[in-house]
DNA sequence: AGTAATTTTTAGTCTTGTCTAAAAATATTT
DNA sequence: AAATATTTTTAGACAAGACTAAAAATTACT
């Protein structure tokens, strides 16, 4: 049995590590989770002994097959929680990480999947980060939301979601397409349109456009 | 902050004497929370300690209206989430215990009111239990499925949730009437249906009608 | 390479919630 | 009402997870 705990030292790997493959240090891992270096010792040598972890002294740790794959559910049940919480409980995308971080813990591999049925197989969650499928598998596309604001990050339009006519126009109207480069300014709360800036303009885009742009960054 | 095991307590308590009102004792709780007796001093001074309970030594324990209130918020997620599992994602009734005691401690007030709009307010868990509302109280009538399975309990049927002339010439039509006294004999897990007694007669109902018929107790 | 700075680990302590065994209080029986 | 049985409480121990302070290892610097 994987404790609450655990799986949160797991995610912390998981995320710090690209998706747990690469060493990741103490001192990373214990800033990341808001606790203190010597504790994480602790657990990762706990973590070691269940063969969730290799972990070497003063070498850092990264995840073994089976802590990857915990560590993947878990991030998977917190998404699928966050779509839920936004698309059928009419939450804002920016109250409900609280709420998932609870929620993700929940054990039952049946409750995940029917939820995921019930989602209809979402891809994303509402930030923009893809969601893991029941092998911890997921593509590298972000939806637009992931682009913090204002930090400079930019990313590649890779994919639209919706291909109908209608949105296709307004993006030739807009003069958006595939490959351009995109960066996001500003968020609104009141409607949760974004501010983004490409290489030719700078323009408002509505929540529902926002959810429908793939970026590869 | 309520923690997990104290929330569990809470749930005992308030279970065990008439919703916390009556004075409970140590070895029952022990017994209905799977414990000792021990453990159940030592955590029933502590919710003392923090105004939720009131207890003397070797008196047994009851619950102050602060207790009261919290018991019976954690009873209501408990039951709106078992509604999500059945009406929503599909689970069978007697599936969602388990899961529903781990949601049941999610803590986010707004969740919980979101989730029962998004249920549209039920009045009764998919076990025929009541629903608390947001001050904790509820009615004393439940669906017939509460009467558990051959105990010899019964009820006398007070209300009928459906009230559309095709369920009342059902009820005609099978000499049932407000007043009746039922017992239950028999549930079938395939299709839910189960068998009931009258003072008059033995018949199958199925979950659709099942799900109509309220029982004072 | 040798010293200084940083990072990581160890050792020992604390809190929460649990347990066993023994002591104290209450209930029951005759 | 005394003796016995049962229930409840106390005392002390333990596991999980976190912390502080000190020791050990690694990395960085000149």
């Amino acid at each position: 049995m994987v404790t609450l705990s655990e799986e949160n030292y797991l995610k912390a790997i998981y995320h710090l590590g690209k998706q747990g493959k690469e060493a990741v240090s103490t001192n990373a891992i214990a800033e990341h989770i808001e606790s203190k270096a010597s504790s994480v010792t602790d657990m990762i040598k706990k973590l070691a002994t269940k063969n969730l972890a290799n972990y070497i002294k003063y070498q850092g740790v990264s995840l073994t097959e089976e802590g990857r794959l915990a560590a993947a559910l878990v991030i998977r049940k917190h998404r699928l929680w966050e779509v839920f919480l936004v698309n059928k409980l009419n939450f804002s995308w920016d109250e409900v990480h609280d709420i998932a971080e609870q929620l993700e813990h929940v054990k039952s591999l049946q409750l995940v999947n029917k939820l995921d049925a019930f989602l209809e197989y979402p891809t994303h969650d509402p930030h923009g980060d893809p969601i893991p499928d029941k092998d911890g598998n997921y593509s590298p596309i972000k939806s637009i939301n992931i682009l913090e604001i204002d930090t400079g990050k930019e990313g590649t339009l890779s994919f639209v979601k919706d291909s109908s006519d209608v949105f296709l126009r307004y993006l030739n109207k807009n003069n958006l397409a595939l490959g351009d480069t995109i960066k996001v300014l500003d968020f609104e709360p009141f409607d949760n349109s974004l501010t983004i800036e490409t290489t030719t303009k700078k323009m408002i885009i509505s929540k529902e456009v926002a959810q429908n742009l793939y970026l590869s960054v």
